[in-house]
DNA sequence: TGCGCAACGTTATAATGTTGCGTTCGTTGA
DNA sequence: TCAACGAACGCAACATTATAACGTTGCGCA
């Protein structure tokens, strides 16, 4: 059964972070899969949906045990990385290099590389996107001479309402 | 015995890279830990001086292996962590996420977290800062309310002599 | 002499990621 | 109709990366 055929409906609002829930989440990645010509099964389906639930960069053995719940069988590792791999090579999932974990994209139509914060508190990410970085990035690499094909950038911190949380703590 | 009381010597060259000897890296490092207090032991110097021999990103396990042929007992594996550490804590060495590995800094006095270049074919990485980069995350952060502690940029890509001796290839 | 501390050693194990091969299942084409 | 094929998934074993927990050494110092 083919999905309804969304359209990708790229969210303009800066701010736009989690106003989606994640069946229209998965319902978008399904239709973009069916308009590149990959096929979002069940299990990557479900995988996709536990990220978006999950609400915070999520590891491949936390999606492991996640799917012992959801599944009749119990799925093992590497099901689960090439699933990931399929989901990060249609731009539906990045990898948080320094947390080992995945996150669902929040602008999976664009595929670019983003820009990751990350809270050493509460854990949760968020994604953003400047183009001004990356054309830095790409001066940068020009002038030593390289071709860049994925950029990494995160950054750790703390976020505002674990700040507050911290300070009203004391 | 102190380590003669060598001066930091900032390299304003923007293409320093790899015109000093991984002695006169060690040394530096030495004076720098002795100016901060800490101690840059034996075992801390072995490992800095292979990572600067290494010439590019190092596993933890690598090192291991290098260990066995440099000292007298293997070094276990928390060892080597431990050393990592603290090298990092100095600033002497940083840590490439997306690769799991371990480069030692360029400028140690200047305790700022840089930008790397990854070569996908041949492995070696180099070392650049760009305020303005840093500036923008920090823009970014403001915006969104975050405090950064910890800026990861990589990007990975071919480098120049990689990309010519694959083009003579063909 | 004995205390305290930093560094390092040692054993075991946790956490993360991969290889290789087999099975299922739907499609395709003679 | 059915062999051939390929994509997706199952699974056992293994490789790699990292840490926990606890013991030992050596040095400064009261």
């Amino acid at each position: 059964m083919a999905l309804s055929p969304i359209q990708p409906r790229p969210c303009t609002d800066p701010d736009c972070r989690g106003q989606h829930a994640p069946d229209e989440r998965v319902a978008l990645a399904g239709s973009l899969c069916n308009a590149r010509g990959a096929q979002l099964t069940k299990l990557r389906r479900q995988i996709l949906e536990l990220l978006w639930e999950s609400g915070r960069p999520t590891g491949a053995y936390e999606l492991v045990e996640a799917l012992k719940l959801k599944t009749s069988r119990p799925v093992a590792p590497p099901t689960v990385y090439r699933t990931l791999e399929f989901l990060m090579s249609q731009s539906l999932v990045s990898k948080i290099e320094s947390r080992n974990a995945y996150v669902p994209c929040v602008h999976p139509e664009r595929q670019n590389d983003c820009l990751f914060f990350i809270c050493s508190d509460c854990g949760t990410s968020v994604e953003l996107e400047d183009p001004r970085i990356e054309r830095l990035i790409s001066e940068n690499a020009a002038i030593i001479g390289y071709r860049p094909t994925r950029r990494v950038v995160e950054v750790e911190g703390v976020c505002r309402s674990c700040r507050a949380a911290g300070a009203a703590g004391k």
